[in-house]
RNA sequence: GGCGGAGUAGCUCAGUUGGUUAGAGCGAACGGCUCAUAAUCGUUAGGUCGCCGGUUCGAGUCCGGCCUCCGCUACCA
């Protein structure tokens, strides 16, 4: 039994998700998630819409709302849409709460007392009309070096070379078109040099566990090379305020989106913890260096996790070059493993919400099940190279393995035990073949739950289907239905070994397919939850009374949650005549539907 | 430009620290079965492992070079 914090990243509140997002933290989290809960480890699995920054501030300008407003929209619609995918977290906030707010401002205070919150002075560009800071990014002119007109201030998109914001000629901003002032503005640093050794010394000791994916290692261990001070404020209105004398009135600095986003992780943590009503729940997670936390996200987040969040924990346990001691919240533990994923790509080119070469999550479960998605997600995601999501694969993959393997299986067991004798039987005597079928689908509790807890998902689903093909193997090779007159004792021991088989199955594939496992298990009679879903929860904040939705659970090992390992069935249970629980789809169908969908959206 | 990834059967991909005739799923062909959403089970077909060179008794697996594709480069996972 260890603690496990399963830390998903959190979407930027812009907007709702698409495939991609979902495939790259939603689905794997929650897979991994399931899977050690069954397992018998006590997993806290949190996360929320990430809501400040410029990106959000500029949106809700353009449409003429308080950024506040525009938030308050695309968390509920992201939380309907993880909802909707049945993403079983304990907590799924946001970082618009006044215990978000509070605990960020310790973490900052404390890493600030230690010395590693250097403040400086820089030129930086600004917006005239809003006095808002200009990120680089927002600023666009000619390339001083190719002489490129539609350089970004961050980089030239010609020459590829790495830019200045305060170098490009005729610059001007790409949110309003007016030319950006370049002022000295005051800004806190997270002084990175003064925690590279502490991060170097963490990094190797993860390398040494082999247990890490080897691009995000390798990814991880280049960033050491080049750490220099980053900026952790911003001159903007839209953000957490700097507790600090001098900067905690001053509305036009913030702190930096990412320096808050990052501590949602250890902010929902400790608010799952008050809402349960013991507050120090949360310390189990985070302060205890036997527990284990997992943290799940695309490959994009990579910095954020292994370099910055690491290096905000280690500043505020006070382990880098400074010195320092812990705050209130106590020593801090740093990431057991970053589990990133690379990216989905839609029929062949990268998803871009923008120009609507995109499939909304919510778009895709009006029309599909749920559980379709999660396991094209898990069989052909993107878990160790970025993968292609198209709607032939799709549709073929959902017809020939999930409904035609799995699916059938379910159907042509329940059927024989519905048409032949209306309950589960009892086993007469068993022969070696239906000795062996049991040890093979014993074996898949072992086999399939070691790939989860590798974050080899792709190998994990693939292992468990190749137990269902051998129960259709048994099933055709037994033929139970041309006995049932001749030798009805061995037609009944063979549906009863077919039952036992399913079951273990059922069980094996349920952190993938959480909805339909809980309508096999009723297929074949059983009552109760076996695969407990998240609830979308109304609740109002604890601190200032504001309501918003969450998600949340009860996903209790042995209340709600069996265990990993065969549940014997229970020979009398009555099996009633199947209704398919998945649905096939017309391939040609759906890929002319789809792509024509796409045209016209585009 | 920097960093990283990929190029293996028609398609999608596995191939751990180099070792016997390179694997899986899907698709295809043929056969069996007919309980099941024409589902299932079996058999077969088919690859000079991107190209060139090197190290080695032995390389898809290591080294060098080249070609092609892709992603990231700090706020679209």
């Amino acid at each position: 039994m260890t603690h496990v914090l399963s830390a998903v990243a959190w979407p930027y509140a812009n907007g709702p998700r698409h495939l991609g997002h979902v495939a790259g933290f939603g689905v794997p989290s929650d897979v991994f998630s399931r899977y050690m809960r069954m397992a018998g480890h006590d997993v806290l699995m949190v996360s929320g819409t990430d809501e400040h920054g410029t990106p959000i501030l500029v949106q809700a300008e353009q449409e003429g709302v308080t950024p506040q407003a525009l938030a308050d929209r695309y968390n509920r619609v992201i939380a309907e849409d993880l909802h909707g995918l049945g993403l079983a977290y304990d907590l799924f906030t946001r970082t618009t709460t006044a215990n978000h707010y509070s605990v960020v401002q310790e973490m900052f205070r404390t890493v600030h007392r230690n010395g590693y919150m250097v403040a400086k002075k820089a030129m930086g560009a600004i917006s005239p009309s809003t006095g808002r800071t200009l990120p680089d990014r927002y600023v666009e002119g000619t390339c001083p070096i190719c002489g490129f007109d539609g350089a970004r201030g961050d980089q030239c998109d010609n020459c590829g070379n790495q830019l200045d914001a305060i170098e490009l000629k005729d610059p001007r901003s790409r949110i309003n078109g007016e030319t950006p002032l370049f002022v000295e503005t005051e800004h806190f640093f997270l002084d990175l040099p003064a925690l590279a050794e502490a991060l170097g010394g963490w990094l190797a000791g993860r390398s040494e566990t082999g247990r890490w994916r080897p691009n995000v290692l390798k990814f991880s261990l280049n960033l050491l090379d080049d750490l220099k001070p980053r900026a952790m404020t911003r001159d903007i209105d839209w953000g957490i305020p700097v507790p600090l004398p001098g900067w905690e009135e001053n509305p036009a600095k913030r702190l930096y989106v990412w320096f808050d986003a990052v501590i949602g992780y250890l902010s929902a943590s400790v608010e799952w913890a008050r809402r349960t009503g013991d507050p120090d729940a949360w310390k189990a997670w985070w302060t205890d260096p036997a527990a284990e936390s997992y943290y799940f996200m695309g490959k994009d987040n990579i910095t954020f996790h292994s370099q910055i969040w690491p290096a905000e924990l280690l500043a505020y346990d006070g382990r880098g070059a400074h010195g320092g001691a812990p705050g209130p919240y106590g020593s801090l533990q740093l990431p057991t493993e970053v589990v990133s994923s690379e990216f989905m790509t839609l029929e062949g080119k990268q998803f871009s919400s923008s120009r609507n070469h995109v499939i909304l999550v919510r778009d895709m479960l009006s029309r599909y099940q749920p559980d379709a998605l999660r396991y094209y997600i898990s069989a052909a995601g993107p878990e160790n190279n970025d993968s292609d999501f198209s709607w032939s694969d799709f549709a073929t993959r959902t017809n020939s393995e999930l409904v035609a393997g799995w699916g059938n299986l379910v159907n042509r067991t329940a059927s024989l035990i519905a048409k032949n004798l209306g309950a589960i039987p009892a086993a007469g005597t068993l022969i070696d073949a239906d000795h062996a079928l049991l040890g093979k689908t014993e074996a898949g509790f072992h086999s399939v739950g070691t790939l989860i807890r590798g974050n080899r998902q792709r190998a994990g689903i693939a292992e468990a289907m190749r137990v269902v093909g051998e129960v259709n193997k048994y099933l055709t090779e037994q033929e139970p239905w041309k006995i049932k007159n001749s030798d009805p004792e061995r037609m009944a021991s063979v549906l009863h070994v077919a039952a036992q088989a399913v079951s273990d199955c059922r069980t094996q594939l349920s952190p993938f397919l959480p909805q339909s496992s809980q309508a096999v298990h009723e297929a074949l009679g059983g009552t109760g939850t076996v695969s407990p879903m998240p609830r979308l929860e109304e609740v109002t904040d604890l601190d200032d009374g504001r309501p918003y939705p969450v998600l949340t659970g009860d996903y209790r090992r042995g209340e709600t949650l069996p265990a990993w390992g065969r549940v014997p069935v229970v020979p009398g249970t009555p099996v009633a005549a199947p209704t398919p629980v998945f649905t096939k789809l017309d391939v040609a169908a759906v890929v002319e539907e789809e792509l024509a969908r796409l045209r016209t959206d585009a």
